[in-house]
DNA sequence: ATAGGGTTAG
């Protein structure tokens, strides 16, 4: 009896276990009777947790008389890992008055519930919990806020409870940088760094990762790569998310062949880093090896999840090509992720990207299971094809339905807007973003926004709405201004709007030729000569086009 | 014999 019990224990103490092999176990520990002893029924509700098999779980939790704090937290963990919020609040309120009391961990689990459900309330009213609780200090719980708010852009509201801590360990410096990292903000991950240091902690693979998702500014490619050879020097190249984030660094500043060749030096890299170098490709519009890759990767039997198949449809849509798109498609099928959320919404775009916007709309209507990012994709087909009125018609249907439209969903009603020239309603949707849903706009919103004022002539107001961002406007915004400005043939303003752009992106050949369109359309052939000798290196794209601008204008 | 918190692509 002795024996099977060691084996027993062995099987328990692996992290993974096939679903089969977990009902065995389950099966023999109720017939050995070991079933009362919570250890048990923690590492079998884990188990089966993994295989999200939650109700199996949940049956196994309430059948077990003595609950330890180990089971409790591993079922709240297993609904939150799910993202079955409300059951693992409404478990943690069981708990609340049960004998058993939370400790720092079950709070953990809670705190990382609200980031992944982006309910910055829930955050708040769980953060004053813990507080109360006596937890505020604790250093489980803190690191838990810091990336909890950080992963919902409240760098500011984590670094309060960061520097509230006197001695963090080396998990809370890691939540503190990779929380600046992500929000973009090197120079206090370059502060936080030399602090760490100056403390006597030595930064691990985690601070890596937290350092290079800091570096969003393509200036900083140099400084990009002294980190990766630091990261070769301390032996951290072999931690696959260190690399996968170096792949993305380098796919983010546009330099592939860095990327690649990183790539190529790994024996085994992870669904994660192929992803990211594929993804990569899309980024620097090398769609075609996008797709080649996601063969090669197959190729080498590397199993692909929803994210990675989203991704390769969105590079198919790019191309506008449906032949890969359907391949893709039937792949999706094959391998049963098809009905996934984010599988269908990538093929809902991508039907429509490549002109099938029928099929994209069956695609929505086979969906199990709806959220916002469905119906997003939706949104901005019918909006792609100038179908405002369901475009807006499905905006109404998500309030019905209860979701909360995002960035995108306005993104998408005010592209439909812009399609479909309807200035008053992208005013209303413009403003109601704002004030109905506190949400912020952003450059794409500008962007849209800009160019269907622009379109309809009202120049002047989309011009103060551009000035009006806290930050300087984006180029893409100045851009929009200028093509509606040329088209209005208000030269005046399209000077004015010209200048902000060279301002904001001095390099940028496009923006040339567009601005060199305006001076032809004006005859003013002194500024197109000015601008030709200034953009030496250019050949041919600018003269073209302005040639052949000026000649329409000497024919009047 | 004894478990759980922090990092990655979209």
């Amino acid at each position: 009896m002795l024996i099977p019990v060691r084996a027993l224990v062995s099987e328990l103490s692996k992290t993974h276990q096939t679903l089969s092999k977990t009902k065995n176990l389950h099966a023999f520990i109720i017939k050995t009777q070991l079933s009362n002893d919570p250890f048990y029924a923690t590492r079998l509700s884990r188990f089966y947790a993994i295989n999200n098999e939650l109700i199996s779980a949940h049956q196994l939790f309430d059948k077990t008389p003595q609950r330890s704090i180990y089971l409790w937290n591993s079922i709240i963990r297993a609904y939150a890992k799910s993202h079955l919020f409300s059951d693992a609040f409404a478990l943690f309120r069981r708990m609340l008055s049960s004998e058993t009391k939370p400790d720092s961990f079950s709070f953990a689990c809670l705190l990382r519930a609200c980031s992944e459900k982006a309910d910055l309330n829930w955050l708040r009213i769980v953060h004053g919990i813990v507080v109360v609780s006596g937890f505020g200090l604790d250093s489980i719980c803190s690191s838990a806020l810091v990336s909890a708010y950080s992963k919902l852009g409240r760098a500011d509201e984590a670094s309060r409870i960061f520097y509230g801590i006197l001695e963090p360990d080396l998990v809370l410096w890691n939540s503190m940088i990779s929380g600046y990292g992500c929000s973009g903000n090197w120079y206090k991950v370059l502060e936080l760094l030399k602090r760490m240091r100056t403390m006597g902690m030595s930064p691990d693979s985690y601070t890596m990762v937290g350092l290079i998702m800091g570096l969003t500014d393509p200036s900083l490619v140099r400084i990009g790569e002294s980190i990766h050879g630091y990261c070769l020097k301390c032996g951290f190249d072999s931690n696959d998310h260190v690399n996968s984030v170096l792949v993305s660094m380098y796919s983010r500043f546009k330099s592939l062949d860095s990327a690649c060749k990183l790539f190529c030096c790994l024996s085994q890299p992870d669904l994660v880093t192929w992803s990211a170098l594929i993804t990569g490709f899309s980024q620097t519009e090398q769609h075609m090896l996008a797709l080649d890759f996601f063969k090669k990767m197959n190729m080498e039997s590397k199993k692909p999840d929803p994210i990675l198949i989203a991704s390769v449809l969105a590079a198919s849509a790019q191309m506008a090509m449906i032949k890969p798109g359907c391949e893709i498609h039937g792949y999706a099928i094959r391998h049963g992720c098809d009905l996934d959320v984010m599988v269908s919404s990538a093929l809902i775009d991508m039907y429509a990207k490549s002109g099938f916007l029928e099929l994209g709309i069956q695609i929505f209507k086979n969906m199990p299971k709806k959220n916002i990012v469905s119906y997003n994709a939706l949104i901005s087909s019918l909006g792609l094809y100038g179908l405002a009125t369901e475009a807006f018609q499905m905006f109404e249907e998500v309030l019905l339905e209860g979701f909360r439209p995002d960035g995108t969903t306005f993104a998408a009603l005010l592209g439909a807007c812009c399609h479909a020239r309807l200035v008053d309603a992208g005013r209303e949707y413009f403003r109601r973003m704002k004030d109905e849903f506190g949400i912020l706009a952003e450059t794409e919103h500008y962007v849209h926004t800009v160019k269907l004022l622009g379109m309809a002539g009202e120049l002047k107001e989309a011009y103060e709405l551009a000035q009006s961002l806290p930050q300087p406007a984006d180029s893409a915004i100045w851009g929009a201004l200028l093509t509606c400005c040329d088209t209005h043939e208000d030269y005046e303003l399209a000077e004015i709007v010209a200048e902000c752009l060279f301002k904001t992106k001095p390099g940028k050949s496009s923006y040339r030729v567009m601005l060199s369109n305006v001076y032809a359309g004006d005859g003013r052939w002194k500024d197109v000569q000015n601008l030709r000798a200034d953009t030496g290196n250019l050949k041919g794209k600018i003269p073209g086009i302005s040639w052949f601008h000026g000649m329409k204008s000497l024919k009047m």
